[in-house]
DNA sequence: ACGGACGCTTGACGATCCGTCAGAATTGAC
DNA sequence: GTCAATTCTGACGGATCGTCAAGCGTCCGT
């Protein structure tokens, strides 16, 4: 677009090895420089992450950053403003697939509440698959760090957890539209607002350092999670309720039909 | 007990003006030393505090604190190990005081039910009372961030939220006995758990920077979480259900005769 | 009244980290 | 090969953390 100079000839990348698994969107029709910078951006990224995971918080720093990596500090500086925008550059990508999820499981072919349970599986499937980086986002989100983050990177954070939520809203919709919902004077988004709220919090009561074993929750969530929601849903009377229907079965068939590969990865790993 | 020696007749102490509105526990029978001590170790968390409300996470640091007492940071640093106990020491503050609240909720006559609305009560009165201190919960229990704590303070924290949490399992215990409330194959705490979770996420839903009106919900949670909560409750079939009691008259006597003081104080700010 | 041991307080200090910027290095056009 | 434009670099100033040796006051025995 902006500079008329194509990939002379070899385009072939430097190939750094950065290891990322990531699926990044690498856009089209960029030129080479283009892809450079975004080549380097995702290796800040991926050392950033490497940091996050082995050092935590507080032992992610910019300095470290640039040392593990062929670039200076200062070139760090010239893709983040600030160490905060850099976890929210990672949140970004987290955020990315999450709304990805959410967008293949709302595809799912079945009953509105038979929907909604995709969508709670696929954001089963999104914490379970990137734990940390779903811990990282719970540092930035925060109010009091997030402040400092680039407007733009904050934008579009929004849009993304708003597209996810617009996803639950139009299932909720549908529930009532369907007659499968009645709700007595409530807002229909209200009640994805509850089933956000149970997973967000379940996800955070275990990331504390609280044993949470002594309360009676196993080391796995996510099933408890999903009855909880489901028991929500019930208590908002969406019909079927949960003992008029299969849902192991409606949990396979989503599995089969959207996240088989999701699911491969995180059996194989 | 180490220091034999009583305060040599005028014990009045220099009465500084902290303006501390919180119910220290500032126990007997300690020397004047100790009083002193603990007068001070006050102190530097009312300065922290206020620091905390005026300018953040980030804003709070070591050398504000001493600047802004008449003590300098070694001393300081004589209370506090790191920067994140200060933050542990607020904390563990208001969790003194969300567990006496849930203490007091416990005591309150009525089905099992109507006293587990009592703790959602106290909570909701936690939260709405403390917001600031409950804010600053949530970055120090955060698993990467409070690793620096001192393992007794630490200990505490969960002590407390133990003894919040056992209150919720003696009560869901409660309803299991009286027949309120039928399981089928699951863990009684489980409940609690859900219960938790719900008012959890929707307090950090609330905190991000996110703007939740556009998700249809208000800018006060508080009543759509219990509304949520009885919904939980409905779909795991604790009667009274949330529409064959009149919920409204239990709140207004769990307000009158176990929190009329905070809601007093609460209205009249 | 005096002295000295003990413990508390201080603030300067080294280390770490953030974010900047002037200058070095590289690139690309001609 | 030259030169301008762009990019990269790492040293630097400022801020913060946490330490510690030296200063100071208190208290007790004489």
């Amino acid at each position: 677009m902006t500079t008329p100079t194509p990939p002379p000839g070899s385009s072939q990348s430097p190939a750094r090895t950065s290891g990322t698994r990531w699926p990044g969107p690498t856009g089209a029709g960029a030129s080479r420089k283009d892809l450079e910078r975004a080549e380097r951006e995702q290796l800040f990224l991926d050392v950033a992450r490497e940091l996050l995971l082995e050092r935590g918080y507080l032992g992610l720093t910019m300095d470290r950053i640039a040392e593990r990596t062929p670039f200076s500090k200062g070139t760090v500086y010239q893709h983040f403003p600030n160490k905060e925008d850099v976890l929210a550059a990672l949140n970004q990508r987290t955020s990315r697939i999450h709304l990805e999820l959410f967008e293949r499981a709302s595809t799912f072919r079945g009953r509105p509440r038979e929907r909604m349970c995709a969508i709670g599986m696929a954001h089963d499937l999104w914490m379970r698959t990137y734990p940390d980086d779903v811990a990282a986002c719970q540092i930035v989100r925060h109010a009091s760090i997030g402040a400092k983050i680039t407007p733009e990177r904050a934008k579009e954070l929004e849009r993304m957890d708003d597209g996810c939520f617009a996803i639950c809203e139009g299932i909720v919709r549908d529930g009532v539209a369907s007659g499968d919902l009645q709700l007595e004077g409530g807002d229909p988004r209200q009640v994805g607002h509850g089933l956000w709220s149970l997973a967000q919090g379940a996800y955070q009561l275990q990331d504390m350092d609280f044993e949470l074993h002594k309360m009676g929750v196993p080391a796995d969530v996510g099933p408890l999670v999903i009855r909880h929601q489901h028991a929500l849903l019930d208590g908002y009377g969406w019909r079927p309720l949960f003992n008029e229907w299969d849902w192991e079965q409606t949990y396979v068939r989503i599995g089969e039909e959207r996240f088989s590969e999701e699911l491969a990865r995180l059996h194989r790993d």
